[in-house]
DNA sequence: AATAGTTTGCAACTAAGTTGCAAATAATTT
DNA sequence: AAATTATTTGCAACTTAGTTGCAAACTATT
């Protein structure tokens, strides 16, 4: 275990146990966004799929992963990168999603539009999706 | 059955079925979208949920109703204001879902605002989804 | 009215997600 | 460092959401 990760947890006041340090390096690693099934696949018959529902539901709360809603309605997972904390999420960023690849990445320094509401609407947040052709796929 | 309805299923080359037209009659007065289980309980058992589940895929097949995705990850389903057509939607519009009740709006007079993307990604499509307090909630 | 084509409801199934609880692991105290 | 306390995990069982095959019912066509 990375002390790294370890700091990580702790400073979100939850105990260092194997798989959550192992779900956290996962998110490291990839760098995108990932759903559950991808978690699951990756760590094998490690950790029971009822570990990994409440490892990702525990890192939402503390404010270590964000949830990107996607047109086809699989759930995706992102690392925050903005300092969250616990109920407080501030991940006020575009989601960009692959056409070709489905991978999802978090784009942080883009602004976000600011967007004109008919009269009698509020606005409290936004969420933007958008889809295309990634960096990865366009070199190849 | 209304002829109104009989003639937007002719014109998507459909059989107007007491089904369908009660699902669309629905989303007409609704006017607003509407999940499956919404309608569901608003049709009672009149129909199998089967039917249910069938109907909403033909209608986004055919360009009647468009999918939203949402941050809670409930499919919503809403009428194509646009001229969509079969396997060829435009539905290019704002989505504003409201924090108190929930209730979900196609923003169709608002304009897209342009996004630009770092270099390498190119862009095939934008989907807005805005939260806040809608007109029927600051009314009271 | 008869026929051909489409849609529906049922039953059975797969997939996704949740809950309770005892055993295992991690943190804290002595 | 061992014992105690608190937290987390895995299992089993369950609920909910969504899918599929097929015979019966319905719609459209002749
Ligand atoms: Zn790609
Ligand atoms: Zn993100
Ligand atoms: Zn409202
Ligand atoms: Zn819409």
């Amino acid at each position: 275990m990375k002390t790294e990760i370890i700091e990580i947890l702790k400073r979100s006041q939850l105990s260092a146990t194997e798989s959550r340090a192992a779900i956290l390096a996962l998110f490291q690693e990839a760098g995108t966004a990932l759903t559950h099934a991808d978690i699951e696949k990756k760590t094998g018959a490690l950790f029971d799929r009822v570990t990994i529902y409440r490892t990702l539901q525990t890192f939402v709360e503390k404010g270590i992963i964000h949830t990107i809603p996607t047109a086809d309605n699989a759930i995706l997972y992102a690392l925050c990168k903005d300092n969250c904390s616990e109920g407080n999420h501030h991940d006020n960023h575009i989601h960009f999603i692959c056409d070709n690849c489905s991978t999802t990445y978090c784009l942080d320094h883009i602004n976000i539009p600011e967007i004109k509401l008919p009269k009698g609407f509020f606005i409290s947040g936004t969420d933007i999706l958008v889809n295309g052709i990634c960096k990865n796929c366009n070199d190849n």
